[in-house]
DNA sequence: GGCATGCTTTACGTTTACGTAAACGTTAGC
DNA sequence: GCTAACGTTTACGTAAACGTAAAGCATGCC
């Protein structure tokens, strides 16, 4: 048995695709560590463990994180801290981490709410120049 | 009267340090169309409009907004769309905005969500550490 | 009056995150 | 045997968001 085929394997650009990312920035996260598929020659061979860094990778950029960023996360994940230093560092981070995702919330909700706001103003104000017209046509 | 100075007004030093950032990083915002300070003579002089703008600016910075972004937020907050059809792209805008941030808001709960296991299982395995620990010390 | 402090402009440098092009290998189908 | 599809490496290019350095003006103060 040459390649153990049990589980779910990828392509590049098949990888490209489900993401909507090019094969140049998947070769890219690569090259930064984020990324480690195995070979089949010269081809790059992506498993089930590549496939959800991936989609870590997206969901990281989509909040605004760098590559670094995202790759200390991703470590996060995998890490498997042995000795206690290691470990208290470790939840360290983690709570580091999470502190950072908070204040995003908060920074979200208030910008919703004046987004609100102001689609509320507008709308009436639409909805005032929409009967004016009609008013005017009728 | 040269001055009105019933306003709140701020020197480029003085606005960095309250938020934190360069007077370079200012100035590029003030290049970029993100400010637009009053001038004394040469000095620019900040008043509470471009106060907001720049807490603006950092918020959206924080939520991962490229500055171009960041821009078009900030016009969403100034706009004043005399005509229907610009009421109803402005509208669209908000619109698309608050979707990007729910996204990104579930996002945050997912990220939470791991980073909170991870730390409850590191929380368990530190604690069974430093318990034997303390056995082999007693 | 000379020096420190704070501001100014101009301009080149740097990092991040890829885009883009060149030149090449290999497998499938006609 | 050719070409189309898919992959590879190498390398230069680029946009964004500033950093950094150079050179100069104005003001306060000792």
């Amino acid at each position: 048995m040459a390649l153990d085929q049990t589980q779910q394997m990828y392509g590049i650009a098949e990888l490209a695709r489900e993401f909507g990312v090019t094969t140049r920035a998947i070769r890219f996260y690569e090259d930064k560590g984020l990324l480690s598929p195995d070979r089949d020659g010269q081809r790059r061979i992506y498993g089930a463990r590549d496939h959800v860094r991936l989609r870590l990778i997206m969901r990281g950029k989509r909040l605004g994180f760098s590559l670094d960023e995202i790759r200390e996360m991703i470590d996060l994940y995998d890490a498997d801290p042995s000795e206690v230093s290691q470990l208290k560092l470790f939840i360290g981070k983690l709570q580091a981490r999470r502190e950072q995702l908070r204040s995003q919330q908060e920074d979200i909700v208030e910008t919703l709410g004046e987004l609100d706001r102001l689609e509320t103003q507008s709308q009436a104000l639409l909805a005032d120049r929409e009967s004016r017209r009609t008013k005017a046509a009728g």
